[in-house]
Order: C-alpha cells, then structure tokens, then sequence
DNA sequence: GAGACGTGGTA
DNA sequence: TTACCAAGTCT
C-alpha cells in the first residue's frame, strides 16, 4: 500500500480556495461538530442547515440535550427522517453525562461505542475537533476515491467499502486529517459529483484514474436497487363533539418511533379502504367507528416502502378507545396538532385539517 | 451480508 | 414519473 500516490496538497490547496461557508466549520466544539454529523448522514447540506441553526438555538450543549423531553427533541428534527438519529442523540447525550462527566470523549473506541455514532461519524469528529489521523469514509469519498483508482467493483458491498477504508487510512496525511477529510468530501460534494462530475474544475483531473480512462461515468459501480413495494393504507380522524381528534404516538422503538399519527393502517387484499379502517379502528382502539366521510388521498414514498394513504374523517360509534401497552393516546384540539412531532405525510393531513377546522 | 430506516431534490 | 441519490448506523 506505500505505492499508493495521492496528491494530497492538489487537494488541499483547492479546499482552501473553495471550501463552502458552513455553519458547523465555524467551530470546533465537537458537540456542535457532532450534531452536524449526524444531520448530515444521508441528507443533504441544504436540508441540513436550517435544522442545525434551530437545534443550536434549543439545545446550545450537551447538557442541554440530554436533559430535554424526547418530544421536544423530535419536534426539532421533525421533516429532517431517520428519527433514531435524534433518539440516539439524545440517548448518547445521557451517556457522556453518566459515564463521561458530561465532556465528549477523546479516544475513538469511546466515540464509537456512542449510540448513533459509527465508523464514520467516529473518524468526522476525531478527526475535525480533536486532530485525530482518522479517516473518513462516506460516500463522497467512495466516489472520489474510486474514481481515482478506478476501483470497479460494487461499492454497495460492505467489503469493497471496507478495501476503500484501507486506501483512505493510506492516502491520509498524518497531522492534517481533519482538513484532508473534509476537502475530500467538499470535492465529492461539489466537483466529483455522481452525475455530470465537473472534471475541468477537478484539482485531482490529470492523475485520476477513471478520468483518463473516460469512465467517470462508470466508477463507482453500484448494483442495481430493489424495488421497494406499494401498500394502501387507510386512516381516520376521529373527531369528537368538541372539535377535538384522537391522535396516537407510534412505540418508542423502530418506525417512525414515538412520533404522532392517525390510527389506521393498512388494507388487505379483497378489502376495501372503507372496511379497512372499521376494522384497524376496532382492532386497535376496541372501538366502533361511525360514518366515514372522504377527507384526503396523498402518496408517500419512505426509504423502503410506498403508500397511498386516505384519510377519513369519522366519529366513535360505540366504545372507549383503550390503545395497546406500546401506544399512548391523546384529544387535542386541531391549533394544538403543530405541537406534536409528526411524520410527514401525517403532517400533510394536519394541515389540511388546520386550514378546514382551525382558528385561522 | 442484507434489510430497516425518511425526506426532498434532480435528471 | 420513476429512479437515484445525500457527510450512515443498527440489527
């Protein structure tokens, strides 16, 4: 591997010149650096930003977070996706509070055992707020680096990332790790692109190996994505004499967890969407629901699946909603639904609500 | 290793 | 419109 070339000061020199201004790179704070981290994972910097300067605002410090409601931690990631991201955080906060005297920890196998916090993550911070000589892999650099040494085969493989983890470790300049990493990245991000990769503006052009090859087009590889499956889902807004709906706050754990909804789910086959929610409603809540009447129809695409969802406004029969162990339950008032965390396409139906039953 | 896990932007 | 993608992690 001491064969491997890379010209560290091309790119280098490059950063300085044409590095964003990025709210995160004003500082060194590795709780700051860290919640950037993690809003950054699979989300772009533009979506990212408005969240940080919000989440500073809330929660200045570690401290800070780890002594918030979980409510009033996913209210300020909602819209950002990935919500374990912010349930780790949290949890990770509590943990440098308990077990680290509530100062980040230093040593990488301490950040890494943090909740939320992997390889890469470990690599970003020790490496930008602590001068650690870590580097990152993520997938601007999978793209740059494997366009530089036209690696070919599937990045989509753990192990190709892994082989790719080894050609970083051995590209990195000792003592400058935190600006070499983040100059590869600003490159993946702005110059290497995935499609239509700026090469005349590439610091790296003359020496990279895909480039003189004509094949930027084709490096990295990455095997074809499965099809993600479509489901109906059907869901109601029970409304009650006073204006007030019922809303239900999903479990802790997994999907969406401990965000609010409407009770629903989803229609089986030979079912109709109608039947579909009488029957989820009386599974779910033990209640016997009244006339459904039409509300809304939205599409939704999540990471792995799709739903068309529709939305019913309706009534409580007969009955009194008692909700599983792992669900809570909830009246409130439609001007009070903006203060609860929703997922998005739930969000869509507050809303609409809002500008049909609200105040203003 | 493979699948779960959100959302919004772009070609 | 479909498909891919954007500074990954966890199980």
């Amino acid at each position: 591997m001491d064969s491997i070339a890379f010209p560290v000061t091309e790119l280098t020199s490059w950063y300085n010149a044409n590095r964003r201004e990025l709210p995160w790179r004003e500082t060194r704070d590795p709780y700051a650096i860290w919640i950037s981290e993690i809003m950054l994972q699979q989300t772009r910097v533009d979506t990212v930003i408005p969240y940080y300067e919000r989440w500073m605002q809330e929660f200045p410090t570690l401290e800070s977070l780890a002594r918030a409601d979980q409510q009033s931690v996913l209210k300020c990631w909602e819209g950002l996706g990935y919500y374990s991201r912010a349930r780790n955080a949290q949890d990770a906060a509590k943990m440098i509070l308990s077990n680290h005297k509530g100062i980040f920890p230093q040593d990488p196998e301490s950040v890494r055992a943090l909740k939320g916090i992997g390889a890469y993550t470990t690599a970003a911070i020790c490496s930008i707020a602590f001068d650690q000589d870590l580097a990152v892999v993520d997938g601007n650099v999978i793209r740059v680096l494997s366009r530089f040494f036209y690696i070919q085969e599937d990045v989509r493989k753990p192990s190709v990332v892994k082989q790719i983890q080894l050609v970083a470790d051995t590209v990195l300049p000792k003592g400058d790790a935190g600006r070499f990493n983040q100059a590869l990245m600003e490159l993946g991000a702005t110059v290497c692109k995935p499609r239509n990769p700026d090469c005349q503006a590439c610091p790296l052009a003359s020496r990279c190996t895909a480039f003189r090859m004509m094949a930027v087009d084709k490096v990295p590889y990455k095997s074809p994505a499965k099809k993600i499956p479509h489901h109906l889902i059907s869901v109601g807004i029970l409304m009650d004499d006073q204006g007030k709906v019922l809303i239900a706050q999903r479990p802790e754990e997994g999907f969406l967890g401990g965000l609010w909804e409407f009770p629903g789910g989803k229609v089986n086959k030979d079912e109709t969407p109608e039947d579909a929610l009488i029957r989820e409603l009386k599974e779910e809540l033990g209640i016997e629901a009244g006339g459904l009447d039409y509300f809304h129809t939205l599409n939704h695409v999540y990471s792995h699946f799709k739903i068309t969802l529709t939305a019913w406004l309706t009534s409580i029969q007969e009955g009194v909603p008692s909700p599983k162990a792992s669900q809570q339950i909830r009246w409130v008032s439609v001007d009070e639904l903006p203060n609860y965390p929703f997922p998005k396409a739930n969000r869509v139906l507050t809303e609409k609500l809002q500008s049909r039953f609200g105040r203003e």
